[in-house]
DNA sequence: GCAAGAAATGTAAGGGCTTACATAAAAGGG
DNA sequence: CCCTTTTATGTAAGCCCTTACATTTCTTGC
C-alpha cells in the first residue's frame, strides 16, 4: 500500500524485456505479437498491476471507446429499459457508456450534447428528430456519429431506428374508433420539442377525419410526464358539458393516472370509458382492467441500437433506418361505448 | 463544411493574441484571468467553435469531470430514479455520468469497476457495502474514491448514504406483527451478494422473535427481480399446508406481483391476506388496495450522493456516513388477520 | 541452403493540454 | 516617485500512449 506512481506502459515494457510498442499491441491486438511474448507482457502487466493511462490513450488513439446517451429522464421507464439494453449490448462490444437526460428541453438537450462530445463521446444516441440545426451542423463538424431512437423518419439527416409513432396510433384509433365511439379525449405529453408525442396526437386527428368525425369532437389535454397528472388531465376532460366515451393517453403513465382518477370519480372503465396507453410498460399489466395499449419492443430497440451507433463509429456500413414492429394491444381497459 | 483540422487551443491563443497558458486559464479558471483578456479568448474561442481536446485535457489534468455508477440494473425503478437524481446534481457540478451495471451479480461488478476506473472515472457509485476486498484494495491503489448508496453502515471501509434496511425492516414488521399476525411469509430478492435483502430478511426473524414466534412459522422464498417472479413465489406460499397471513415482499415490485396473484387465485387482500412491499415506487400506490410499504427517499439519496461523492473527488471533508430517514406507510394491503 | 516473403519486434514521433515557475505589469504604501 | 506586493501573463516541460515505418527474425519453396 505504499505510494508509488502508477506504473506506465514502460515500466511493463522493462519487465517483459520488450518495447513499449509490441506492450500497446500485445494488449490492443494481441494477434500480432507471438505468444511467448504476450505471456511474457501479460505476466508484466499483472505483476505491476498495470491498467493504461485513459488520458494518454485517448490522446494518441483519438478514441475513448465510449458513447453517449442523451434522453429525456431515466424516470420514464421506457427509456430506463431502452437504456439498460443499450448498455448491456455496448459492453459486448468494449464500449462505456456517458448518461445525461435533457427533461424534455431543447436547450438543456443542445448543452449535453456539447458537454458528453467535450467528454469525448465517439458516438450519441438521440431520442426523436427535434432538433436545431444549429446542434446538426455542430456533431458534424466535429464528426461524431449520432443516432436517433424511438423514431423513424427515412427522411430525416440523421439515422433513426424505431417505429412509425403516426402509424402505431392509428392502428389503435381504427380499433378504438370501429367500435363506435364519438366524443373523443386525449391526453397528451407536452408536444413542443417531442415529434412522438406530435405524431401520435396528429394519429388521432386523423383517424377521427377518417371516421368522418369532426375536430370539434377531439378534445386535447397537454400535460407533464406522471400519473397526478394524468389523473388532472382526465378530471379536467371529463368534467366537459360533453364527457368522451374514449380517452386516449400519450403514454401508459399518463393512462394509469386517468384510470386511478376514473375510480375515485366512480366512473366505470370500461363500461362508462374506455382507456388507452402507449408503450406496454409492466404498470400496463398491473392495473385493474388491465390496460388497452400499444407494445413497444423497448430493450430490442436499445440492443439494436447498440449495434447501429457502435458500426457508426469504427466505420462499417450501416442502415439509415430501422424500423421495429409495435402491435396494438387489446385489453380490459378498451370497450365500446354504452349507450 | 470544409474538413478542416478542428481548432486547438494554440489557435485560439493565436488570435486572441495571448499564450496557451493565459487560454487555459480564462476557460478553466476565469477568475485569474483578466475580464479584457477573457473576453477576447471567449470571442476567439466562439468564432473558431473550439472545444477542447478530451484526451489532452486529460492527461495534462489527470482528472476527467467524469463520475461513474454501477448498479443492479436501471430497469429497477429505485434505482433509475435516484441515478436521476444523481445525474442531474452532477451536471450543475459540472460532471458527467458514466453508467454501468451490474444485474447483481458481484463479478459483473467487479468488471465494471475496472472498467469505469479505466475509462477514467474521477469516482464511484457502488450499491451496497457487500464487496471482495480484492476490489477494495484495487480502489486504493487506484486512488479513486468510492460512495456506497443505499446502505448505511458506519463500520464499513467505503463510505455511505443511505439507511439502516435492518432498522428499516424492524419498524414495518413491528406495526404489522403488532396486529396479531402469526404465521409469515417472506418473499426476498437474492439474497447473495446483496446485503439489503439480507437485512430485510434478517430483520423480519428479528421481530418474530421479539414477538415470540418461531423460525418455524416463517416461509422464505427467494426469487429474482420482476412482477411474474414475485406472482409465482407467492402461488408457492400460498400452496403450503398452513398458509402465512401475511406476506412481506422485499421490494414493491415482488408485492405488486404477489397481489396480482392473489386476485388471480381469489384470495382477497387484505381480509384474506396482508402484502406489504419495500421501497415505495408509484406502482405502489397504482394497485388496489394501495401498498402498505416502506418509504425511501431515492431522489434524495442520489442527489445527495453526488454532492459527497464530488467532495470527495475533489478532496474536501466528507461524512463518512449519511443516514436518511425512512417511513413506513401504512395502507389498505395490510390489515390484522381474519380468524 | 538461400532468396523472397511473412511475421514479429523496435524506433521514435507526435498528440493538445495544464501547470510550476519565471517574468512583466499594475497597484499600493510611504 | 520608488519600492514592495499583488495580479496578470508567458515559457516550456511533461503527461503516456499509439502507430507509421524501419528493422530483424522466422518460414517456406525450390
Amino acid at each position: 500500500m505504499t505510494d508509488r506512481p502508477l506504473p506506465t506502459l514502460n515500466d511493463v515494457a522493462k519487465r517483459a524485456a520488450v518495447s513499449t510498442a509490441t506492450v500497446s499491441r500485445s494488449l490492443n491486438s494481441p494477434e500480432q505479437v507471438s505468444e511467448a511474448t504476450r505471456n511474457r507482457v501479460n505476466e508484466a502487466v499483472r505483476a505491476l498491476g498495470y491498467t493504461p493511462n485513459f488520458g494518454a490513450r485517448v490522446m494518441a488513439a483519438k478514441r475513448t471507446n465510449t458513447i453517449g446517451a442523451i434522453i429525456p429522464t431515466m424516470e420514464n421507464a421506457i427509456f430506463a429499459r431502452g437504456l439498460q439494453a443499450f448498455q448491456d449490448a455496448l459492453r459486448t462490444k468494449g464500449y462505456t457508456l456517458l448518461v445525461a437526460s435533457s427533461s424534455y428541453k431543447s436547450d438543456l438537450e443542445e448543452e449535453q450534447v456539447r458537454a458528453l462530445i467535450a467528454r469525448g463521446a465517439d458516438g450519441l444516441l438521440l431520442i426523436g428528430h427535434d432538433r436545431s440545426t444549429t446542434i446538426l451542423d455542430y456533431l458534424a463538424t466535429r464528426h461524431v456519429p449520432a443516432l436517433v431512437a424511438w423514431a423513424h423518419d427515412p427522411g430525416a439527416v440523421l439515422p433513426s431506428i424505431g417505429f412509425d409513432n403516426f402509424a402505431a396510433m392509428c392502428a389503435l384509433a381504427r380499433k378504438v374508433m370501429h367500435l363506435g365511439h364519438k366524443k373523443v379525449g386525449l391526453i397528451s405529453a407536452a408536444t413542443e420539442s417531442n415529434d412522438r408525442a406530435r405524431a401520435r396526437l396528429m394519429a388521432v386527428r386523423h383517424v377521427m377525419e377518417e371516421t368522418g368525425l369532426s375536430p370539434e369532437d377531439l378534445d386535447v389535454i397537454e400535460t407533464e410526464y406522471g400519473i397526478e397528472t394524468g389523473a388532472r388531465a382526465f378530471q379536467s376532460l371529463m368534467n366537459k358539458d360533453e364527457a368522451p366515451t374514449i380517452v386516449f393517453c400519450g403514454n401508459d403513465v399518463l393512462a394509469v393516472g386517468a384510470m386511478k382518477q376514473a375510480q375515485k370519480m366512480g366512473i366505470d372503465v370500461p363500461s362508462e370509458i374506455s382507456i388507452t396507453g402507449f408503450d406496454d410498460i409492466e404498470i400496463a399489466r398491473v392495473v385493474v382492467p388491465e390496460l388497452c395499449t400499444v407494445h413497444v419492443p423497448h430493450r430490442e430497440m436499445g440492443a439494436k441500437a447498440a449495434g447501429i451507433l457502435v458500426d457508426m463509429v469504427e466505420g462499417r456500413p450501416f442502415p439509415h433506418t430501422t424500423q421495429l414492429d409495435v402491435s396494438v394491444e387489446i385489453r380490459g381497459s378498451l370497450s365500446r361505448p354504452s349507450d
